[in-house]
DNA sequence: CTGAAAGCGCTTACAG
DNA sequence: CTGAAAGCGCTTACAG
């Protein structure tokens, strides 16, 4: 079933068989309708790597996130769905599973592929090897015209960007919390080697230092980017001793695994200790209770990438959308006990 | 940059530059490291596209479901990308938002696009129309190879299955909630147009029908599919008077809705009513009080059917792999008020 | 083991 | 408006 089958059938040439469906120039209406009628009689389904090849152009784009069963992700591949949907585009999904590598592989795949633009979502690694390589390959693919967006990182990588503000919202928070009367905090951080963590974790404690409030080192535990990871972070942290009246979860994600913890120990939120987190997942509001936290528009977040990344823009000019978090304060967090 | 211009810098031909690449026959060891050498030299990538065409097959694979951001598929996908991860193919990803011609566009499409397999996820429409559709696209794809499996859904399409046991589950967890004393329910449904709804529903009373209990119509609502969705159809059910000491909701997301809609109208779970879901996604047992659900599991059944899909077997036999769930009794029941 | 050549299924100047 | 032909970038019998 070619081209060639229906261009038969219909008694016409291969290249007016191909104008007829494709509608590019103009074909006698008589012929349209015969080509038409064969394709739709042959159930002709034009083959998309031939046409691919022939174009040397692409319908497709590629979304590399670090795992589609985090709420986070799967918010943000709903607003890339919507857009490329709009467009007409075909969606190739990776899913590194926090594995650099596979990042790579998965970049170095889409780039075989030759599609239109690629977008990766979530932070990077603070990974000096992996840093080069992924920046040699997209390098690479925008050489030949591809064209690449992130979401939230910005170290390493020289592309347009939609960056939440990660440091603005975080000391948001902060000052939020002052408000409410807290003078001394804990963070529960995810890895310290992703500039996400990094950023929340700079501008929470930037406006601390501006009151003149420091974290203590003991106060800041690593866990996981996981509902299991800020679960243990929890129980380490009160393994040292809480020395804090509110705790800040640098995810919303590993806030979840905290309230749990501070449940277990009979720790009651917020009455003994608030807690916060960030992103704003869709679950969190119905959790007991609602969670404090920065809310980012996830949806909004993937398509604008999308949108970015498929408008063509005088190269070499690196555009960065920031995207402004919104300090949502919930009943997780009250005045201090 | 193609496999000519390797050939060229390495001295060779295309077909020995094509063979030292791919390493399917033989070629002289030295010929081979000046190919390589070449093509790391020249940062080649191969195009897939002309590779796909020249092979007739495809590394790709597509899945279709309804909503990358809900819970329920995030975790399938999540089990659908280690899978295809494992086998090295690429994951064509068709987001419907519910819309059955959007399903029907992404089939062709990715007909066109020549996916070695094809995973349909979650319920089908009970739509005559659609379903005649449907079937059409996808036999035609079958006609030339492709394969399908689907997750949750048999009417409509003849193809290999996983399928969760909703009849059966819903059944059990009915036979639970008896246990723990419940004479009178009510039912949070999701479309009734949905099969998966139509069979947790038939399950769930046929169950209680066995102990000469039945549904009062009042007492079943039908929302949508959604947080909001269980949330309104709770509303619903309050208004036309609850008369029942437990409620199941077809969905977890649902049920999330109602846990919300019980709380801000002063009933206490499970005190004055208890309430049960189904599907056991990630972050219900963290809410207060936990949810009672039937278990699936979500990933397993993402790699199994992709698994399926890939497994060739003698064709026009189909193959059903069914899956129990497993009630999980958490502190969102109790005995009735 | 190696190479010249045909072929995969389309698109698109180039003539008419 | 229509068609013959070249070309997109690979793979793979077929000879050597």
């Amino acid at each position: 079933m070619t081209l060639g089958d229906v261009a038969r059938a219909a008694g016409v040439s291969l290249a007016t068989a191909s104008r007829a469906l494709n509608g590019a120039t103009q074909v006698r209406a008589d012929l349209r309708q015969r080509v038409r009628a064969a394709a739709e009689r042959l159930a002709y389904s034009p083959n998309a790597h031939a046409r691919a090849l022939a174009k040397s152009s692409n319908a497709g784009v590629g979304v590399i996130c670090h795992d589609i069963g985090d709420p986070y992700f799967a918010g943000i591949a709903r607003g890339v769905m919507r857009a490329a949907s709009r467009h007409d585009l075909q969606v190739i999904l990776g899913s590194t599973f926090r594995d650099p590598l596979r990042e790579i592989s998965y970049a170095s795949m889409m780039r075989g592929q030759r599609v239109r633009a690629m977008l990766l979502v979530g932070s990077g690694f603070e990974n000096r090897e992996w840093q080069e390589s992924l920046r040699r390959e997209l390098d690479l693919y925008r050489a030949t015209g591809g064209r690449v967006a992130v979401i939230s990182r910005h170290r390493g990588v020289r592309a347009d960007a939609v960056l939440p503000e990660n440091r603005g919202g975080a000391a948001e928070l902060a000052r939020s919390l002052l408000a409410l009367g807290h003078r001394s905090f804990a963070v529960l951080s995810g890895p310290l080697s992703l500039t996400t963590v990094v950023d929340r974790l700079a501008g929470f404690r930037s406006a601390l230092a501006s009151w003149g409030i420091h974290l203590l080192s003991t106060q800041i535990v690593e866990g996981a980017f996981t509902r299991d990871g800020g679960y243990e972070a929890t129980q380490e942290l009160l393994r040292r001793g809480l020395r804090a009246t509110c705790v800040f979860a640098s995810t919303d994600v590993m806030a979840i695994g905290a309230l749990a913890a501070f449940r277990e120990a009979g720790l009651r939120v917020p009455d003994d200790v608030s807690l916060a987190g960030f992103d704003d997942i869709p679950m969190i509001r119905d959790l007991t209770p609602p969670l404090t936290t920065v809310a980012l528009p996830l949806e909004d977040l993937g398509e604008r990438a999308m949108e970015m990344a498929l408008l063509p823009e005088r190269p070499a000019r690196v555009r960065v959308e920031r995207v402004q978090g919104q300090v949502v304060l919930r009943a997780s967090t009250g005045p201090p006990p």
